[in-house]
DNA sequence: AATACGGGGCA
DNA sequence: TGCCCAGTATT
């Protein structure tokens, strides 16, 4: 049997039901899609579920406030993901009348569709013969045909997406496609893959040379960055003994754009507390402070991709009524990374 | 052709 | 700790 065979007789076998399985309406398949770039399936159900219940359609989303958008991505990162499922919902809505393009050449147009998101939406809506290539199937094909190309190299992307053009099943495409990279998730997975009991053991070439281990090969990815992040927290209580704060969106390039945090002061080391006495006006207005209070004494570690982030709470108390205050319950409807929602969690007067 | 972009899970 | 995850956009 094919090789393309052996998948779908596998995938009929061994296929998990996952929530956007039962449908092939575009707006599912492309919100599950948009979740499950870079993301476990483990990680992005959940909100896969909520969005769904929120956002029934694409209209229900288009007609949403970014906030609102981002508040309900977070956590799970990479968020221009969810700047970018706004904006096309609102093309879609706008410029095409609500329903999604039906082929891989439009939907590459859209934004935050690439060639793996627009090969998955047309091949399972649209039974367009478009073969997927995301992390799964680099793997699968690079351990069954033997291949050591780089999967991340220029060379890679192509020769990867052109053998998987002649292999993939065009008539069952959407179950094909589905089917290679569940077989990648679960069967063929990165660390100790099931090859004793795999229905491709007696014709893949990785497992004959003894190479399962080394592929597939992977270019090395650059050093993280380190800095160092001074949040400035002014605590302001009124007569009535209410707690207000500040709390600003993240502007222009770089992490976490459009999600709120703390005043930021940073650094180029991990600062003093003379040294934040000397330096909180950079962020904050000139306001009479009544003490300072270190939050955490040793800094918390964020660690990002490309970045470590050495984080420092610091709590300024102050007699002074501020402007843009905003009271501790409104604090927690703001989309804010990680590293500030556990900030506030943690947090006690 | 490289790099930026999150967060979590696993050996 | 390092690697990987149903990748894309920008430089």
């Amino acid at each position: 049997m094919s090789f393309s065979g052996k998948i779908l007789d596998w995938y009929h076998q061994n296929k998990r039901t996952l929530p956007w399985r039962n449908t092939i309406d575009p707006y599912n398949i492309w919100l599950s899609e948009i979740i499950l770039q870079q993301t476990r399936v483990a990680q992005g159900t959940p909100y896969y579920l909520r969005f769904i219940e929120s956002f029934p359609t694409v209209g229900h989303l288009a007609n949403a406030d970014e906030e609102e958008v981002l508040k309900l991505w977070q956590g799970l990162g990479y968020y221009s993901r969810a700047r970018n499922l706004h904006a096309t919902a609102k093309i879609v809505v706008n410029e095409y009348k609500g329903v999604f393009p039906d082929n891989y050449k439009e939907l590459l147009n859209l934004k935050g569709i690439g060639d793996y998101t627009a090969s998955a939406i047309s091949s399972i809506c649209f039974n367009e013969a478009q073969a997927v290539v995301d992390g799964n199937v680099y793997r699968v094909l690079a351990r069954y045909y033997g291949v050591d190309i780089p999967i991340n190299s220029t060379e890679g992307v192509k020769y990867f997406k052109t053998l998987a053009q002649k292999v993939m099943d065009t008539e069952q495409i959407r179950d094909y496609n589905q089917g290679i990279m569940e077989f990648g998730a679960i069967q063929c997975s990165p660390k100790k893959p099931l090859c004793l009991h795999c229905p491709l053991n007696n014709s893949c070439v990785a497992l004959q040379k003894g190479l399962v281990e080394q592929l597939p090969v992977k270019l090395k990815k650059t050093k993280v960055r380190d800095r160092y992040f001074n949040y400035i927290i002014p605590i302001y209580m009124d007569p009535k003994e209410n707690y207000f704060t500040k709390i600003e969106q993240r502007i222009g390039k770089g992490i976490w754009q459009n999600l709120w945090q703390f005043p930021l002061l940073e650094s180029k080391k991990e600062l003093e507390l003379d040294e934040i006495i000397f330096r909180y006006k950079e962020v904050l207005d000139d306001i009479e402070v009544n003490e300072f209070l270190e939050f955490n004494e040793s800094a918390i570690i964020h660690k990002l991709s490309h970045q470590h982030l050495h984080a420092k709470f610091w709590i300024v108390k102050t007699n002074s009524d501020f402007a843009d205050k905003i009271s501790m319950e409104k604090l927690k409807q703001f989309p804010v990374p990680v590293l500030i929602a556990d900030f506030i969690k943690a947090f006690k007067i």
